[in-house]
DNA sequence: ATTGACTCTGTACCAAGGTACGGGGTGTAA
DNA sequence: TTACACCCCGTACCTTGGTACAGAGTCAAT
């Protein structure tokens, strides 16, 4: 089996070796062996390690999700319903934060169309609507 | 005119003690006028200044952007178009946000369709999916 | 043998938006 | 006047996910 430096490791797993290390530090990463030198040595499960993490990132998990995610997946114990608690899990916390953004959203959009976008900022709608007492959303609107 | 201390004017604005400092340290909010004993003194204008940057957090703004808002309300030559603006940029960043959100969720869910729960962890489909060489999103669909 | 690329450790730093604390002084009401 | 709440300043700390040194040692090729 071949062994790979944290150089080649963090280049075939598309990340810094000051990444890699800070990983390890986290406890994401086991520490590996080392050489006499004190040099780290990886092998490809390192490799499919760390793409794990980069995947897992990329659909919302956060570092210490992910650890979770590897901690099942290395526990012979784990169910496969364990994960998809965590799937559904991070698709309901994505849902609320869409749903905040698009409030946010609705809420600049209102703004924006009760200003024409002439005359000096200090008498702006949406400078105003900020300011108000009230703020930016119609206040006894719901009454 | 009244004025009051910052304890007053934190519990006035909804916010803490300790964060009406940070704002000044910040540069949101202008160092107030002082009595002899060093105590800060405000005004009802520092209320309506704090409660435009709660507003303003609330749909979206940062720390730095609600800075240069206030400065766009508070210059006699600024045109309300630059206001618009800030506001139309926030919106495209909202969306831009909201897509990478969704992007992630229908990954997830496309996770989800694949693992029917049943046994063991290690050989959930979610799980290999994500340590993939390919990634969860399968790779070759589109060809 | 020497050069240049690589690795080691430990620590500090970044964004963002605060929060907490220690050791002091002040304001006010009974 | 004594108690207690409030305020002062400076600094450190928190989260998340890294990035950037410095100073030392190592590896591989020439």
């Amino acid at each position: 089996m071949r062994t790979i430096s944290i150089g080649k490791l963090a280049k075939e797993a598309g990340i810094g070796v000051e990444t890699v290390r800070f990983y390890e530090r986290k406890g994401l990463l086991d520490a590996p062996n080392r050489k006499d030198s004190g040099y780290r040595q990886y092998d490809d499960e390192a490799v499919q390690r760390l793409r794990f993490i980069r995947r897992a990132q990329q659909v919302g998990f956060t570092l210490k999700e992910i650890q979770d995610l590897l901690a099942l997946r290395d526990d012979p114990d784990a169910r496969r319903a364990d994960v998809r608690d965590r799937a559904t899990g991070k698709v309901a916390d994505i849902d609320a934060k869409v749903r905040d953004l698009l409030a946010m959203r609705e809420s600049l959009v209102r703004l924006l169309t009760s200003c024409d976008g002439d005359g000096p900022a200090s008498g702006c709608p949406i400078i105003t609507a900020l300011g108000d007492k009230n703020g930016p959303k119609e206040p006894g609107e719901m009454t």
